[in-house]
DNA sequence: TGTACATCAGTGAACGCGCGTTCACTGATGTAC
DNA sequence: TGTACATCAGTGAACGCGCGTTCACTGATGTAC
């Protein structure tokens, strides 16, 4: 019954041992029942069975945990673009696919994650690593952006950064309109990983880009 | 002084004869300053200059205020697209055109509204009238991508409803992301408006559509 | 291997505060006659 | 036009509650010798 409730957070006695790590947890957890902002730090010191006064060894407060659960949240959504994209191997068209899909996939199995990065008003430049970690994950859009615009012909090729923050936009509409599996949203008269899909093929189409077919599965 | 420091809003003595409007101005003033969220009803109250239990006159509770102003929100909303897309005159490229302007030029002119729409957290479903509103928005969209898809050939042509939410997710994408004055977004090489115009004309010419010129200004 | 001690990561009691909400009330307005 | 009365939209005091935060404290762990 002591650690009772949402059931056996942590393991045990006087100390914690891994108090911090069990607060952002507790963070992503609280953030997935009733979104960001939707919990206190008393209510993470609860989730994870400790007193109130104990989260304060590990933050200064509430918003540098939210904060510190949005660095790693970029830190994972990096890594995951990153390794999607895997600088464009074999090429370029089906990294770019892969990259959409894994922009999706992560907010659909880390949508705690994708709040607190989007949604949760974290300011970017309370922590350069924060900044840093967000830097990285746009900069695998962007390198990828490069790549695609070096396949159109010299003449009129839009700028790469203007190609990333497009793609960035369609996916992140996508995501925070009809992404999560959440309640009370739209109905959609189709998954929203094909929903994006399409919209990415017409784009590139639009830019006078695969000319072939796109080389992606279905 | 009694009346001080937001500065004197609504007219006076002992009843205050517009509470419920200005309430909602309160709530749109207070968004505006701190996020949906970041107010509470005793705040609105303070800031109408009435006790902290007149609200209680006029909504049950702080959500039952939001969901009134997102209606509101949502009514302005359709009523702005419904203006700009004018039943696609004189021809829908350029109706197609002034739709993006006005949904982007909505979300700078009312970022609070926008935000009690799509960033508060209030379900649609609680109130019939604000489903409605919001409802009657998405059929602008979807009237403008079905006279759209309508001038492509018949072989080949994609869903209207596809086409409505790409267009939607874009532009929502570019607004959520980059829309607002606001403070601590990531630094654009373009304004926002530019940024969807282009996507726009991109995706359409994706779909084979604006073989020529689009007819916009510019 | 054993003991003393410093450091660390927790406790739990306490506080002041503002919020949400209720309540009996009262001043202003509108209406019947 | 004037008076009586019902209704409406406010007041302000009160309450219980949970939050954020501080504090002196204490149990557990690690290290020097």
């Amino acid at each position: 019954m002591k650690w009772g409730k949402g059931g056996g957070h942590g393991p045990r006695g006087y100390h914690h041992g891994n108090l911090r790590e069990t607060l952002v947890r507790a963070a992503l957890e609280l953030i997935a029942e009733k979104g960001p902002g939707g919990f206190t730090f008393a209510d993470a010191a609860r989730w994870a069975g400790v007193s109130p006064a104990a989260p304060y060894r590990h933050f200064r407060d509430r918003d540098e945990l939210l904060a510190d659960v949005a660095r790693r949240g970029f830190e994972q959504f990096a890594g995951a673009l990153a390794k999607a994209w895997d600088e464009g191997r074999p090429d370029v068209l089906s990294g770019f696919d892969r990259l959409g899909k894994a922009y999706l996939d992560f907010v659909k199995r880390e949508p705690s994650y994708y709040s607190a990065m989007f949604e949760a008003g974290v300011a970017l430049d309370t922590d350069p690593q924060l900044r840093e970690a967000s830097e990285r994950a746009y900069a695998v859009l962007r390198a990828a952006a490069e790549r695609l615009v070096a396949m159109m012909p010299a003449q009129g090729r839009p700028p790469a950064s203007m190609v990333a923050l497009h793609i960035w936009s369609m996916t992140h509409g996508i995501a925070s309109l009809f992404g999560r599996g959440d309640a009370a949203r739209r109905a959609l008269p189709m998954p929203p990983e094909e929903l994006l899909e399409a919209a990415v093929l017409i784009y590139l189409r639009g830019l006078g880009l695969p000319n072939e077919a796109s080389g992606s599965s279905r």
